[in-house]
DNA sequence: CCGCGGGCCTGAGAGC
DNA sequence: TGCTCTCAGGCCCGCG
């Protein structure tokens, strides 16, 4: 579900009742999310406090006391929910009910911040997972991510050259994480039509044959940042389910350009083409065939 | 090594 | 109303 501006948001909604605050309580309420917990997952959580909330990619990073980082991924339909009221007021007097909670609802933190952190995930394709700070670097989910999409390191230079000899097509190759880290279908889909590539086009021809960027990259690049800035400042985008952690809606999804608006009059200016859907490696896209190439 | 397709899950919505 | 079918913002794994 959550592409990196939709993470961006939840953490930053997240932050303000994790960071320096411990966690009190720890309630699992089945044995797995996409994997099995380990058995002492909520033992190394409780107690502990969080020195920080930070995103790599579409992961959470909460740093914790005991030199331990809990990661924490959203999968296609996850979602937190902050309570701030409700028994939790009440110092010492957190007592779980199931009742308290809707279905779906698998992780619940109460931490000492007075707040209550649910983790809802219908599909349970997001996962949790706690390993030693000092071994971030070795962490499989984290050491094949390739860079931070608004970060310094992401530039033409770096896109040529992660893309020179790719057989794959330019939606693929910008859906794999190890080439940027953070977009995903949304994402893509607008970028791509914000810089008028095809989606079709050989990843490979970012390059040219000296490894060099070509002329169209550095608008692709420029694309991929703006609509990720403004999409975090939207707060994301919801559809069906994704809210902020108050529960307010990100309001990105009206200035979708393509995705999801097959038939509908391309934006790009001037152009009289309409947005076409195609299945790529299973996936949806939505372009322009006329403006986009 | 690379690229693709299947699989993991549940729920919403369309069509009959 | 209710059934069946398709599709969904992600990512891992096995196959060729």
């Amino acid at each position: 579900m959550p592409e990196l501006p939709e993470v961006e948001t939840v953490r930053r909604g997240l932050a303000p009742a994790m960071e320096g605050a411990r966690f009190d309580e720890v309630v699992t309420h089945r044995g797995d999310l996409r994997w099995p917990f380990p058995k002492d997952f909520v033992a190394r959580l409780k107690g502990q406090t969080v020195i920080g909330l930070g995103r790599r990619a579409k992961y959470l990073l909460a740093d914790l006391s005991s030199g331990e980082v809990l990661l924490m991924h959203l999968g296609m339909s996850g979602s937190f929910r902050v309570d701030r009221d409700g028994e939790a007021t009440t110092p010492g007097a957190f007592h779980y009910r199931r009742s308290d909670f809707g279905a779906h609802d698998h992780v619940v933190f109460r931490m000492s911040s007075g707040a209550t952190i649910a983790f809802n995930d219908p599909r349970r394709f997001g996962c949790m997972k706690l390993f030693a700070r000092q071994a971030i670097d070795d962490e499989p989910l984290l050491r094949e991510l390739g860079p931070e999409p608004l970060g310094n390191a992401f530039d033409a230079a770096m896109l040529a050259a992660a893309c020179a000899g790719k057989k794959t097509s330019m939606k693929a190759a910008l859906l794999d994480q190890s080439v940027v880290a953070g977009l995903g279908n949304i994402y893509v889909c607008e970028a791509l039509n914000r810089s008028r590539i095809s989606p079709r086009r050989k990843a490979a021809t970012l390059a040219t044959r000296s490894g060099a960027p070509h002329e169209r990259t550095p608008p692709l690049v420029d694309a991929i940042k703006a609509v990720l800035a403004d999409a975090i400042e939207a707060g994301g985008s919801s559809l069906r389910d994704h809210r902020q952690t108050s529960g307010e809606l990100g309001y990105f999804q009206h200035s979708f350009r393509v995705y999801d608006r097959e038939g509908e009059r391309c934006p790009t200016r001037g152009c009289p083409g309409a947005i076409k859907r195609i299945v790529q490696s299973g996936r949806s896209t939505f372009f322009c065939p006329v403006c986009q190439k």
